[in-house]
DNA sequence: TTGTATGCGTTATCAC
DNA sequence: GTGATAACGCATACAA
């Protein structure tokens, strides 16, 4: 026999559900969900009846059935690199944030080590009815790439440009590395080395890319290409094996952890910084400013990086375009320390 | 009139649910709901049949609409600290792993600048129907904390004694601090000085408490203990303006970076490290090993921290008291560098 | 071994 | 302005 809602009482340890709060207000569940949903059409005194019962009751709606019934789940997944020992904790903590500003509640998927089961929960977690859309801090692999004729769910991939071209972060990143180039070549840099991040972060992808055009745009030379982790260990190897010794003068690290690790082998090999070599990096860590030397820099506003990719996630969700390209100044800053200089007089 | 699942072709932008699958398998939709659950039960011919049509149609579980009819959720709620600039990654890495691992979802939530709107949505969130469990990365405010009278969902917050004064990682971390003191102690110091973490870190707090313990525990002298916000900034202001030209002939810092900010302030203030002043450091952050002088240090497995901290969860999850206290060998191992060295003679 | 009926908590539709 | 009723997709109890 089905149980009456409004007549007969739950278990104690259930939460309460709007037929509770409809009883003790004396009006239908309908009424309620018009409360919840802030329905204008209201009598003020029905609202203050229910808002009552709500408070009395310590209302907190269930998510799940409502997401079942409206087909939104208020929630969006982020997808974050495989590699464990780094997490893009300010991508993180801005996109989080707005997406809680928002309204949205946010998922977190690792992509490390992939357990079949693990893959199958994630694939099921990834589908429209679980989740509103996907923001992904990682190139993503074909097989999470939406299905041939399947519907999608909206997928922003931070560091990726989008049909039209515009990826703000993307266009700022690329004017950065040029200008970091370019402040070298000023210096008189004319032969360069590059020592990247990994192939699974976009970042590093597109840097590392924008580091190859711009030196060749510019008609310099690039001694190698150095792949790295982002770790002060690739850096010091880099360093040693690759860069000292070489006719190179200018590093451009991936970012100031590598150059930590490319500054500091150097000066084991007895080549002064920035006398005989030159080393950018690229965060502006506040580590930067204690280095010896004084590290040069990008300053990068991670935080609203990571804002604005959730923002081109929640365009998509209201089925706009991601606005005009925004405006790209002041997400990267370069600042000039004392681990840059002219190269040594030949 | 109601919709006749099994007989009627469902919009075409929708997932395909378990009576689509079950009509083209050509059983019940109970039946295709056994082999999602694995029922031993079925005829294997049967099971091939549905598993065919399974992935025919790329069907994927409606995670609200099970954990409505089940009460469970699979997801578990992680509570991070609401320093923005600072997000414990590894241990989010680690607990998100080792809640992948067990089936469980993991939504994260930032306690930054609670915005009345975002605090509704998080107070909906860490319901018992919306999430299994909470493991938070931050001790909980009141407000957080259950109600008086609700029905909890289980707890665990990283970095507090559970009621048996069981916390693997906790008693490592105590063990830790007081292993650095003695160490000191063993090299001749007698006036210490402690920068310590924000006070929104259990870790921090934990640590600071064990380190005034302990010097009190061996009658040695504290000079002073100086706020710090895990930044090389704080440790560089504790270097300038409380350690260089004090008594004190050891500092233990919160954590490398703090350390490392030490080091340099002492050096820009005419301190040698170590023959003056010895600095011992926390984390095991890659960067000790190339600083100037190496660093003394903890080396924190903090990965297997944050599974740690899930485990405890999924004990309290499955019913069970966490388990007997863990192994707490090798999770803290002290580091010994060229940062630490016996006082300088009086 | 498989099928039928029903409820989970919410919102949408349509009466009144 | 408010209430009755029907889904949403799945799993459980029970019947066959």
């Amino acid at each position: 026999m089905p149980e009456q809602h409004a007549t007969q009482s739950r278990d104690a340890d259930r939460r309460p559900t709007i037929y509770e709060v409809a009883r003790l207000a004396g009006v239908s569940h309908q009424t309620v969900s018009r409360f919840l949903r802030k329905d204008p059409t209201m009598r003020p005194d029905t609202a203050r009846r229910v808002s009552h019962a709500v408070r009395e009751l310590d209302y907190r709606p269930n998510l799940a059935a409502r997401s079942m019934r409206t087909r939104r789940t208020n929630r969006i997944a982020v997808i974050l690199p495989e590699t464990t020992s780094f997490v893009p904790t300010r991508l993180l903590s801005g996109a989080a944030a707005a997406a809680h500003d928002a309204g949205y509640l946010v998922d977190v998927v690792g992509l490390e080590g992939d357990a079949a089961a693990r893959a199958e929960r994630i694939g099921a977690l990834l589908q429209p009815a679980n989740v509103d859309g996907i923001l992904s801090f990682t190139p993503l692999a074909e097989n999470l790439r939406p299905a041939p004729g399947a519907q999608r769910v909206p997928i922003v991939v931070d560091g990726e440009y989008d049909d039209n071209m515009r990826a703000r972060a993307l266009l700022a990143d690329a004017k950065a590395a040029d200008d970091i180039i370019g402040h070298l070549a000023d210096l008189g840099h004319r032969t360069f080395v590059h020592v990247a991040g990994p192939r699974t972060f976009a970042s590093a992808v597109n840097r590392r890319a924008e580091y190859e055009a711009s030196v060749a745009r510019r008609g310099l030379v690039s001694h190698a290409v150095v792949d790295g982790d982002w770790s002060a260990g690739s850096g010091w190897r880099a360093a040693r094996e690759v860069i000292a010794g070489s006719p190179a003068t200018a590093v451009f690290a991936a970012n100031d952890r590598v150059a930590f690790g490319v500054i500091r082998g150097l000066q084991s090999s007895g080549v002064d910084v920035p006398g005989r070599v030159s080393v950018f990096g690229w965060d502006d860590d506040e580590l930067g400013r204690y280095f010896h030397p004084p590290l040069s820099t990008v300053r990068v506003n991670r935080e609203s990086q990571g804002r604005a990719a959730f923002q081109r996630l929640l365009s998509l969700l209201h089925g706009q375009e991601p606005a005009a390209p925004m405006d790209t100044a002041g997400l990267n800053h370069l600042i000039f320390r004392d681990s840059t200089a002219p190269p040594p007089a030949v």
